[in-house]
DNA sequence: CGTTTTTGACCCGCGC
DNA sequence: GCGCGGGTCAAAAACG
């Protein structure tokens, strides 16, 4: 998981680019890897003699650290908020598992499909796989977690229908919320995982088809994932995870991989809008890995480590520098004054 | 040429 | 027993 934070690319931009020192020191500690070239251009443009330009150049930067520093305590207070609810949820749970045996009332849409891996025929006749505990394995992680695999087969003996076996006998289920560009109809979801799709079905409740994937980064490895749409909002793909992977994630040539995917399913994908001028916000929030689902994943109350309020605010601060970064004149001005200031600079080496 | 995606067909469980 | 719906298979197509 956290490896993965660390080597995104995205989150390695600097928000503070070419800032004056301002607002520092209400920023939160930095959670982007700053880059060197900040400095130089810092250094560069303060002793220059103020072209009407670079003096527009600096106020807008100004203005933007000024919003950056705003941003940022909203953020903190956002995050603030988070840690305070999350943890009221968890003892809810706790204290509703506690009493109810785990009974979860909520939440009937999903996950009750489910099914184990494979049912065909040899496999039916097979056996019945060892049931976990009981207790619905609706929200995330936590049937797993609940369900361990100690294996009681109580409830079949003791006369209930087995088929509630089957469903509880279901491996980890998990299910993640990512926002989505509505126009991006790819059921692409990242999170560092290599997938091999296998399988789409338009399902009865929900007009969107839903897409079947296996994790193919080892052959053996019984993780499933399901993407769908939401029926709800278009906007948010809900992707559920069967089982846990029997293997480590796989290193950097995953995202690799997955960019592949992702520009292979775009590119056969027939109308893909321009999405490549320039990175939307959108396109950024979604398709995260899933240290993101699981920050994206606060509605399902998923029950993450305590590192996610420092997820929220690394996610909120990489929308940020896309936001500034995808503004056409932001760019435009930045480049205009470094190649500016570069060739200012190269000629007077001589 | 190997891998992945697409997609129609098939299998299986479930409700009636 | 039958029909429905979800999940999976597997051949063909697409892609790098």
């Amino acid at each position: 998981m956290d490896p993965w934070i660390g080597t995104q690319p995205s989150l390695s931009l600097d928000l503070h680019v070419g800032l004056p020192s301002l607002g520092r020191h209400h920023a939160p500690p930095p959670v982007v890897a700053m880059v060197k070239p900040k400095t130089l251009v810092e250094e560069n443009f303060l002793p220059l003699k103020k072209d009407p330009e670079v003096a527009a150049l600096e106020s807008e930067l100004q203005r933007m650290g000024e919003e950056n520093r705003r941003l940022n305590e909203a953020l903190t207070a956002v995050a603030a908020k988070y840690d305070a609810l999350r943890s009221q949820y968890t003892e809810m749970v706790a204290a509703a598992n506690n009493t109810s045996g785990g009974n979860n009332p909520s939440s009937g849409s999903e996950g009750g499909s489910v099914s184990p891996s494979r049912k065909r025929k040899s496999e039916s006749l097979d056996t019945a796989p060892t049931a976990p505990a009981p207790g619905h394995l609706h929200h995330n992680h936590q049937g797993a977690a609940a369900a361990s695999p100690g294996g009681d087969q109580m409830e079949c003996t003791s006369g209930e229908p087995c088929k509630r076996i089957r469903e509880e006998c279901k491996p980890k289920v998990s299910k993640l919320y990512v926002h989505a560009d509505p126009a991006d109809l790819s059921l692409v979801v990242k999170d560092g995982y290599q997938w091999r799709k296998y399988g789409q079905k338009v399902t009865k409740d929900n007009p969107c088809p839903r897409a079947y994937f296996r994790c193919s980064f080892a052959p053996s490895c019984p993780v499933k994932k399901k993407v769908q749409r939401s029926a709800d909002d278009n906007t948010i793909l809900v992707a559920t995870y069967e089982g846990e992977h029997n293997h480590g994630q796989p290193p950097a040539p995953a995202t690799a991989q997955q960019q592949q995917n992702d520009g292979k399913t775009a590119a056969s994908k027939p109308p893909s809008p321009p999405r490549q001028a320039a990175p939307l916000p959108v396109a950024a929030a979604h398709q995260q890995p899933h240290h993101l689902h699981q920050q994206q994943n606060v509605l399902a109350g998923e029950p993450v480590a305590a590192a996610a309020s420092e997820m929220i605010r690394r996610n909120l601060a990489e929308q940020m520098a896309m936001t500034l970064t995808r503004d056409p004149s932001f760019k435009a001005a930045l480049v205009t004054a470094l190649s500016g200031r570069i060739l200012e600079l190269s000629p007077t080496k001589d």
